[in-house]
DNA sequence: TTGTAGGCGTTATCAA
DNA sequence: TTGATAACGCCTACAA
């Protein structure tokens, strides 16, 4: 195993009789190749077992056919779906993936990690990391330049960024005014860290709806969570102290929204008779909570692989030499799925 | 933009009025370089903004410091946790990672995947795609002499093949014989789908506890699932008509045992007193089912990050010309969760 | 349609 | 300790 001559394009040229160029030809596509040379030159390629080496290719070619993928939180739901939807169109349009998790999305060591990119040559990037607090400080005009094109997902809009998002707020005025539309007048609110750019578009869509309807978004209707399970059950018991009358609430995640349903249980408050609760992001196993859980569906694998399409946009612009223009800026609709935490003639059973 | 110079070794080296190879060695640290020369790099590396290419340094180190990550069923719990783990040790020990997903485990594009990452000249391969049917008939072991060297998680081991995985018989023998301890004496099982072999080794372990405690594993004990949770909920319906003195069931995964609880809970058998659940996988939400669920946590970070250094003695070990020597075969126990859903003196408060 | 020469950015070898 | 020089494996002019 040790002898054997590494097996090149080389090696393949000489088996075939033809020139190492010939051979590449033949490989891309990019220039004619006889059908006689080109058949000899497939049959020497698999007597030979060879396979191309993509980081010379990629080194003459200066693209290397990767592209960069920057995720937080990969332990939840969402930013697991994501990624799904990002390696199946990249693997679509043939790239390969070279992944990071950033293991808190306030995560310090940004630049390493865009370091490393940029030495590995990624024709691009894709950062699925959670706007949260000031993680978003390095971002600068001038840092962008010297970095591969990339493109942000789940933050907010800023001039001169390619964002692609799904629109919470949009999520959020679903949620609220399908309470709204079932009767309910007293309508709570439990946010995500309002550290998170989420959390506080949630917040946002609750509170406009609310305004919307003529009804004031009180400060005593809301609770800030900490996207986790106990923190909803808190909530909850928080909330019915300081608004006894509570007759419904909004959970910014179906995992706090658990936690609330808890809570009513142990409570005695019936859902949805007495409290009728909606989640988001529509985990699998929402509609087997007790009672199932209402919810905001969003398309995170429609948002991975259309920010792979986008961001493929932008590379090939760029290295077609021309000028990057207005950076997308896209919202993907977010859909409400009614179950029985919420439904008005909804019993238990 | 356009017309700078763009930033290489040698330009670094121009500047710092060295050699390429003096600046390479500043940088790898391979050879000494006098603290005079070596400031002066780094301050010319500084001004330049200088990145080091990996696909050069790859293509002649004939090692790409990249690792090969083959997933299945990456929006399911345990595959994530998984990754965390592989991601977190590869970073840690300097690897990136090319990630690849197999949207189904049966899938059948394993040689395309296979010739990408050789092609890109992984040091190493991940495989974590859960064995199912017939989906580990490629691996032969001339097949595998063709590859990088490569690991192998959740299955079960044969000669030759490096494998690590979680103890999933005795995940199931724990769950069982803690029913047992329980007083529970007709105890259903509620399987995975049977092609997989995890499903196989949770069903082995159950039985070999039945009938080490002297009963007898009836067939009519056992349905079979799908990993979901609706199956889960039939699965406790089939169960009860055939054997309706049951008063425990194992299911193979917190899913489906989520949609057992349901079936309960329709049915008015109260859990645990009437009937006992215990699940496997412990996900997030079991706490907060209700009743919160009995389970069996694997470590499934630790897999990951295990499975990373062990590749990593592989890797050396053939790049240092050694004999592969035996492959590693290592099983990871798991550990028995108990909430209030098995609990002999727990109500449902 | 095919061959030849040169270069992509690094590192390793051999001198100095 | 440092500097030339030759690979690494592939692609692209340019020439034939």
């Amino acid at each position: 195993m040790a002898n054997q001559k590494r097996v090149t394009i080389v090696e393949v040229a000489r088996r075939a009789r033809v020139s190492a160029g010939t051979v590449s030809n033949a490989l891309t596509g990019k220039r004619p190749v006889s059908p006689a040379t080109r058949a000899r030159i497939l049959r020497a390629i698999e007597e030979l077992g060879y396979q191309p080496n993509l980081l010379a290719r990629g080194l003459v070619n200066r693209r290397s056919g990767t592209l960069g993928v920057v995720v937080s939180g990969l332990e939840y739901y969402g930013p697991s779906r994501t990624l799904v939807g990002i390696e199946r169109e990249a693997n679509q349009l043939g790239y390969s993936l070279i992944l990071d998790l950033l293991h808190t999305p306030e995560a310090d060591n940004v630049e390493q990690v865009l370091g490393i990119l940029t030495s590995r040559r990624v024709d691009g990037i894709i950062w699925a990391v959670h706007e949260v607090g000031e993680n978003r400080a390095w971002l600068s005009e001038e840092r962008l330049h010297r970095l591969p094109p990339i493109i942000f997902l789940t933050m907010g809009f800023r001039p001169g960024v390619a964002v692609i998002t799904a629109d919470n707020r949009q999520g959020a005025c679903l949620a609220t005014r399908h309470l709204l539309d079932e009767g309910r007048r007293r309508i709570g609110l439990i946010t995500g860290p309002l550290s998170w750019w989420e959390a506080r578009e949630r917040q946002a869509g609750w509170q406009a709806t609310l305004e919307e309807a003529g009804l004031s978004p009180d400060p005593a209707l809301v609770v800030e969570g900490d996207w986790n399970a106990p923190s909803g059950e808190a909530g909850l018991y928080r909330l019915l102290e300081r608004v006894p009358d509570l007759d419904a609430v909004f959970v910014s995640n179906d995992q706090m929204a658990l936690g609330v349903l808890r809570a009513a249980h142990l409570l005695g408050r019936r859902v949805p008779e007495d409290l009728a609760v909606v989640g988001y992001d529509n985990i699998p196993q929402a509609p087997y909570f007790w009672p199932p859980l209402t919810s905001i569906r969003q398309q995170l694998i429609r948002l991975g692989s259309v920010a792979v399409r986008e961001l493929q946009k932008i590379i090939e612009r760029r290295q077609a030499g021309q000028e990057p223009g207005e950076p997308v800026q896209m919202t993907l609709a977010p859909e409400l799925i009614i179950r029985e935490s919420s439904r008005a003639g909804a019993g238990s059973g």
